[in-house]
DNA sequence: CTGTTAGCGCATTCAT
DNA sequence: ATGAATGCGCTAACAG
């Protein structure tokens, strides 16, 4: 029924290497594994002229199988599209060669039924761990991995159901600080602008983080738009009531162009929508009429010159890899949260 | 010496799941490969109340080690930073889903060893296949794939030493299509700026189909720059010896604005660089000074009113992985070779 | 120093 | 319909 793949040859196994170097398996596992000192130099060479011969590779799934050990680990994405998470994952990348690790990353392409499906064909190829930065859904989907299943590690948002260390950023203190910023340069209109919250944490904390840092200053009003990117035709009707609202917020104002109207993005993706909209509808000048603020701080930004909150991205990936690595190693304390502070980088997207 | 990971407890086995429910291995074999016509509902139900109650998941070494397949396939990425990975990632996920597979991604991140490892690791755990975006050494490092080795497609450029299938751009005609642009929006002044070609084909060829390009309009010039996003130090060095040629070439000519210099970006990162810098340098009115085209068509491009040339990823990434199911099939023609033409995109940056 | 043996967890004959 | 036995390729005792 499952017949192998017919591509490729047939492999060489360590008992063809054997044979054709006259020799028992165990000679040829220990000169594998790094065993030399235990080895005559004349078998040595003859093993090692077997296996350049018949270019022998060791099949790792056995010796996986027989080690309980493969020093792999897994990193789950919700979306590689979005430069935070490859900006992480060059963190993690950093941590797995200092530790030793091989990091596979798997991507769920916002997909639901992707995560699950990565996170048990991670799990049942027994890595060692996992990192996630997860879509959200618990229950069923993250069964495998946690107390019961192997050691992982969330990043940027937690999962109701799941208690394990996670790391991220301190979004209420970097919200408040992007607040603050606003309404010291004057904005005191300000839309809060974010994807569907759907299970992910970070997004609620910014929001209620958002509203709360508000509340210090009365002077300033702040609304919540909710932006879906994935859907063309309800990403277009949400911003055109959005511009309704900007422009009837600036048409009341006597100075439009100190109206005080200020957009805060809740993440990179939502930026880049925002500001190519803005731009296509009012041109290069958009910038003029509104002032827009990001949470991310991705490449273009500098560019366009958009003020920031700049995550220590590939802090938060070395990190989670290094709580991950203290699990794998049994330690059993209890879940850790790790949040790290967000930097603002001043542009002249919110200059008066 | 290696001992198994300590985190996580202990799995369960076939045995023991056989043991709950009181029956053979056998029998849960078959359960677990939907053999169910052939099992009593009675067992059947026992069988799935051990599953549930040991939390029992089937270990894929172990059944990738019996069966010869996995249904597994690697996607070796040389750079995830460059959002042209990312899209043609996209379309190999779309093919892999369509056609059964699950992608694995490994990250090179430009480092040469790191290409080498993961190749090792994915042809050592007999993957089915690999789809290779290289850095281009052959030699050592390629050896495992190709013809002796697992079936493997080249994405966006070949290997010297590497005869398989390969998708990719057309880059001679993209760059005769940019270059034919700008020459008759009036730029005859032209620089193509590129990476370091070090082992990159598509990166010689592009420069390459620029000259020739060049040879049918004797009106206009072009010489060529590397710029080596590296290394800050050089990068800001050969940017300014850059900006040194250009101020020449518009302060020889009579007025200014239509001096008729023009940079043609060899890809995305290159342009980003070239932004962010005549940026930096002249404020947002660079773009009065100069023009830029770049091939590849990044988000940002549109923001910034960037003229590009689009380059069919998706398409790129979803032929790959039919190429490579076709080699997994055991189709044994010789090495092809798909290049996908690329789309103009006209914007501002390139206007009169 | 070197080879023999016994599993790792599972799929698969082959009996029953 | 069910189970016992064999082996996938490799490592790790255990002898010699």
């Amino acid at each position: 029924m499952n017949t192998p793949p017919s591509g490729a040859p047939r492999r060489a196994t360590i008992s063809d290497v054997a044979r054709e170097a006259g020799t028992g398996k165990t000679s040829i596992s220990r000169y594998l594994n790094g065993e030399l000192s235990v080895l005559s130099p004349q078998l040595r060479a003859r093993i090692e002229a077997a296996i350049e011969r018949l270019d022998y590779q060791p099949n790792q799934m056995a010796r996986g199988l027989k080690r309980g050990r493969n020093r792999l680990i897994g990193m789950l994405v919700a979306d590689l599209t979005n430069p935070y998470s490859v900006e992480v994952l060059q963190g993690v990348e950093a941590a797995c060669h200092a530790l030793g690790y091989m990091p596979l990353i798997c991507h769920a392409a916002n997909e639901v039924d992707m995560e699950r499906r990565f996170l048990q064909l991670l799990t049942t190829y027994r890595v060692e761990g996992v990192i996630v930065n997860a879509l959200g859904v618990s229950e069923e989907t993250l069964r495998p991995v946690g107390e019961g299943g192997i050691p992982a590690v969330l990043v940027d948002r937690s999962v109701d159901g799941l208690v394990t260390d996670m790391v991220g950023l301190d979004n209420q203190g970097a919200t408040a600080l992007a607040t603050r910023h606003l309404v010291e340069r004057g904005f005191d209109r300000l839309w809060f602008v974010v994807q569907p919250f759907e299970h992910i944490s970070s997004r609620r904390q910014r929001e209620a983080a958002f509203h709360q840092a508000l509340e210090q200053y009365p002077q300033a009003s702040g609304r919540t738009v909710v932006l879906e990117l994935g859907d063309a035709d309800e990403l277009a009707q949400t911003l055109s009531a959005l511009d309704a609202e900007l422009d009837a917020a600036i048409a009341a104002h006597e100075d439009h162009a100190r109206a005080g109207v200020a957009l805060f993005a809740a993440n990179g993706p939502v930026a880049l929508a925002l500001a190519r909209h803005l731009n296509q509808r009012h041109g290069p000048d958009w910038q003029k009429r509104v002032a827009l603020l990001s949470i991310d701080d991705p490449e273009w930004a500098e560019l366009a010159g958009i003020t920031t909150i700049r995550q220590p991205t590939y802090d938060i990936g070395y990190r989670a890899v290094e709580f991950l690595h203290q699990r794998i190693d049994g330690e059993q304390s209890s879940a850790r949260d790790c949040l790290l502070p967000g930097e603002l980088i001043e542009r002249a997207s919110t200059a008066r």
